[in-house]
RNA sequence: GCCCGCCUGGCGGAACCGGUAGACGCAACGGACUUAAAAUCCGUUCCUGGGCAACCGGGGUGGGGGUUCGAGUCCCUCGGCGGGCACCA
């Protein structure tokens, strides 16, 4: 074909994808209302942080969430898909820090570079929904909530050890230590015990744990990493009469069978019993010093030796007549797990007997492998941890494990001296932070009432504007008037709390007020009702447990103050993985970014500045400290929206990381123009919109509507199981087909009509301004977004004549063409008439022959 | 240390429930068009032996073993890579 210029051979992406981005927000098409006529379909993609610009992580999850968004709607539901933005947090602080902005200056004007970002994506959003959690119209309901929370017992105020810098005057999260030092300051973290405000996630632990099961449509990867973290064990709760002293200890133990096994107990550090004794040991208080200084960090517990103080106190075994334990301090039992307290059976645990080893305690066997002899069988330096039959356990003696776990709980409740316990690895969701850039804590101390809640009709309480970022802390604390208000209970001098909250809060129910965006109260409650829960959730596996576990539980607070009537905010959740790109690195050490090298002939990278060449690393996940990123805004702006998307969805499957390569963005772009191109060339031959499909038809023709037809049903089936890539290649597919059958001449109009109609429709989900421009070029006057979603003909999904394999001894010797479910005598013969089959069976008899209809005969010899 | 996942051409990956391994794309190579290049179009490409050729054979899904008429797929085992948790009593 001949050149006809510039308008018939390039697809003007830019042009076009402006022109149809304006027609669907003049048409409203994605502003979405409640219609309890239709089916509702509510599709979240994790809002983002408004950092300042989008990046590859952002443009694959945002285009997962259209093409779900955009397929729903074709099938005809009613969509909810919105956006907003995660506007509390750090990064605000130290751009006010460094670059003397104001935190809210510094995200709104993020949020505007991103939202115009994002609009050139061409997403089916509704942007009537958007929301930014600092704006008081938001963060005012998180307010409210708090109270109904602490009316209802899920929020609370305790002394709590955290992680303190004592430079910059904050608590560091546990992720802000790196070896023992605070991230920004580099000083010593302290342990200090403060005042903090907690969540009761813990009142929900079992349910969070058990309703796991009830979520199908999640990862089996996050809800493992969930049953993890929640950490539920069952055991029993013990109590030691200690000699000389009136309470009792109690110690928490999910091998109670192994009690007459105990050689010794230990206390945490942090213990009140080992504090109350150190106010009258100097030594047990430098022991307990010593163990606090340790820290938290994985390093300092990975290396730390086993150590334990003996306190010289003698704790009663709740089973022995007089049987006495030592009792240590030692530096590897939690407070915060059980009671702070173990018994020790250095026999049936690696740890408890590497510390009887150190100290010269006791180590009695109580558990008998499987085939042992009782009277030789001896523990070494390995404790015994399987099932096996109890002995020198006098009333446990020869029962199991299992058995003798209940006999013995049974006895301890007996003697009231323990009893049955389950505990939970998960703790209470600490959500106090020292910082300004978050929402306050709603809450006000008084010296003569205490802690007294806002009254509601006071909220919301509001950040003030006035703040200096000057000097560490936090600036609410240093604010010289916001802080000092009446008591709204005794009308007298009062303080607010200077806590804001975690930004996790704000993250655990905007998916419920995208619902109801301008309701006045947190939520409106037949919105919530309708659209709630989720019904695809995408975003990355980072957020597999805090996330994801603070929204479940959330939730589940918001039911009880009757804000909600669910349990689980996402039915169905997909978790995609990272963008990489390969890294550049010159001879001095200096990280290059893709934009600033090439590729010479023969293939090697070199810096285009100075012409220097370069070594090219494994490719990783795209991140500043590598500059292996690359900017979405730029291969926008060179080859559209479309041609990201599809890239994007092409090749790796979605839950798996995927390579950015130049060379793949170019194959995408060649295939849109390739798409399009071909479109423009066939359209003017074609039979008219909706005319009638004809009585004859062509072999080809007949051949191409089978190609056609099965590309319907597998794209559906690939759109519904996330499986894009396949999507993707499924179109190359039908492309290819349709190209050949224009080929073929003249052809037949009517088949390339639906070929291509069928295409565009096909492909809309993943590239929609492409589709729409197709749809128009096809001459249809309507939006293509307002189609539905095409429907395969079943009777074109099943061939006449299908290609068998021919095996023999399972071995491959041929194919035959054979008709649909032929018959086994008449497939037999044929397979057995094939010469290759006549030349492996070298004249030896057949045993017999597997058929296995529509797909392979065996010829067995 | 414990738990989970993964391993298929030069590369990303496909292969429904055990039934023709390598779809589709990238890259590479050859050809056409062009004064030339780019773009585009056509063709070839898992490895390997034989043959001028159409063609005929052998091997192959991280290694080894097993189940089966038949294994990329199931089981055992070893190795490698990645992820999660980590003093949790």
């Amino acid at each position: 074909m001949k050149d006809h210029g510039q308008a018939v051979t390039r697809y003007n992406a830019k042009e076009a994808e402006a022109r149809w981005q304006k027609l669907w927000a003049e048409a409203r098409t994605f502003e979405t209302r409640e219609d309890p006529k239709r089916p509702k379909y509510y599709v979240l993609e994790m809002f983002p942080y408004p950092s300042g610009r989008i990046h590859m992580g952002h443009v694959r999850n945002y285009t997962m969430g259209d093409v779900v968004a955009r397929y729903k709607r074709a099938r005809g539901f009613n969509v909810l898909h919105p956006m907003g933005w995660d506007a509390f947090g750090l990064p605000a602080e130290n751009a006010a820090i460094e670059a003397k902005v104001h935190p809210r200056q510094w995200t709104y004007d993020n949020i505007e570079q991103m939202r115009a970002q994002l609009k050139l994506m061409g997403l089916s959003l509704d942007w009537s929904r958007e929301i930014a959690t600092c704006d008081p119209s938001y963060y005012k309901h998180e307010q409210r909530m708090f109270l109904d929370f602490l009316k209802a017992g899920l929020a609370y105020r305790k002394e709590s050890w955290v992680n303190w810098d004592p430079v910059d005057q904050t608590v560091l999260a546990n992720e802000q230590v790196i070896d023992g030092l605070g991230w920004r300051s580099g000083a010593p973290v302290e342990r200090r015990k403060l005042r903090q405000w907690f969540f009761r996630i813990t009142a929900y632990a079992d349910e969070l744990l058990s309703e796991l099961d009830n979520l199908p449509r999640w990862p089996d990867k996050v809800r493992l990493m969930q049953q993890k973290w929640i950490g539920r064990s069952t055991g029993a709760r013990v109590s030691f009469a200690l000699k000389g002293r009136a309470e009792p200890l109690e110690i928490f133990t999910t091998r109670p069978d192994t009690l007459f096994g105990a050689s010794f107990i230990a206390l945490s550090a942090d213990h009140p019993l080992a504090e109350s004794i150190a106010r009258s040991d100097a030594k047990v208080l430098s022991f307990i010093e010593e163990c606090r200084r340790l820290g938290t960090s994985e390093a300092s517990i990975e290396t730390a030796e086993k150590k334990g103080y003996d306190t010289g106190l003698k704790a009663l075994h709740p089973l022995g007549d007089g049987w006495e334990l030592p009792v240590f301090i030692a530096n590897f039992v939690l407070m915060e797990y059980g009671t702070g307290a173990i018994f020790g059976c250095p026999a049936h645990d690696q740890r408890d007997l590497d510390f009887a080893r150190k100290y010269g305690l006791g180590v009695v066997p109580v558990v008998l492998p499987p085939g042992e002899d009782a009277k030789s069988f001896a523990i070494a330096f390995e404790a015994y941890v399987g099932d096996g039959v109890l002995i020198n356990s006098a009333f446990l003696d020869g029962l199991g494990v299992e058995e003798a776990k209940m006999r013995v709980t049974a006895r301890l409740e007996e003697l009231k001296r323990g009893r049955g316990e389950v505990n939970f690895r998960l703790r209470d969701w600490g959500v106090s932070r020292q910082r300004y850039w978050g929402c306050p804590v709603p809450v006000i101390n008084c010296a003569t009432c205490g802690m007294v809640p806002v009254p509601a009709k006071d909220l919301p309480v509001t950040l003030p504007e006035d703040v200096s970022f000057d000097r560490p802390g936090n600036p609410l604390d240093h604010h010289p008037t916001w802080k000092h208000v009446k008591c709204p209970h005794c009308g007298g001098p009062g303080e607010r709390e200077s806590d804001t909250f975690d930004t996790f809060v704000e993250s655990s129910w905007y998916f419920a007020r995208f619902c109801s965006p301008q309701a006045p109260g947190p939520v409106a409650r037949d919105a919530v009702d309708y659209w709630l829960p989720v019904d695809q959730y995408i975003g990355g596996v980072e957020h597999a447990i805090l996330h994801l576990l603070y929204s479940r539980f959330y939730t589940r607070a918001m039911r009880r103050s009757g804000y909600l009537g669910i349990d689980e905010p996402f039915t169905g959740l997909f978790t995609q993985g990272m963008v990489c790109h390969e890294t550049y690195r010159s001879a001095d050490g200096r990280w290059l970014s893709p934009a600033e090298v090439t590729r010479d002939d023969q293939g090697h990278v070199r810096e285009t500045a100075t012409g220097e060449p370069l070594a090219v690393g494994r490719s990783e996940k795209m991140s500043k400290s590598r500059k292996n990123t690359v900017d979405p805004t730029e291969i926008i702006a060179t080859y559209g929206a479309d041609t990201a998307r599809w890239f994007m969805l092409s090749d790796s499957p979605p839950e798996r990381d995927m390579e950015w390569t130049a060379q793949g963005v170019e194959g995408a772009w060649r295939f849109v123009n390739r798409l399009w191109r071909s479109v423009v060339q066939v359209s003017d031959g074609l039979v008219p919109v909706g005319t009638p499909r004809p009585q004859e038809m062509s072999e080809a023709g007949i051949a191409t509507r089978r190609v056609i037809h099965k590309s319907i049903d597998g794209v559906t089936q690939d759109l519904e199981q996330f499986r894009f890539n396949r999507a993707v290649a499924r179109v190359h597919e039908l492309s290819n087909a349709l190209a050949e059958l224009a080929g073929e001449g003249a052809g037949e109009r009517w088949v390339l009509r639906e070929g291509y109609e069928t295409l565009a429709r096909l492909a809309a989900p993943m590239m929609p301004h492409l589709a729409e421009e197709l749809w128009r070029q096809l001459g249809h006057a309507s939006l293509l977004v307002d189609e539905p979603w095409p429907l395969a003909d079943a009777i074109l999904l099943v061939d006449d004549t299908v290609t068998v394999a021919v095996q023999v001894n399972g071995k491959l010797r041929g194919t035959l063409a054979l008709p649909r479910d032929a018959a086994r005598p008449a497939a037999e013969e044929a397979a057995l008439a094939l010469p290759a089959v006549a030349r492996a069976l070298e004249g030896r008899s057949v045993r017999r022959v597997i058929l296995v209809p529509n797909r392979v005969i065996n010829v067995v010899i």
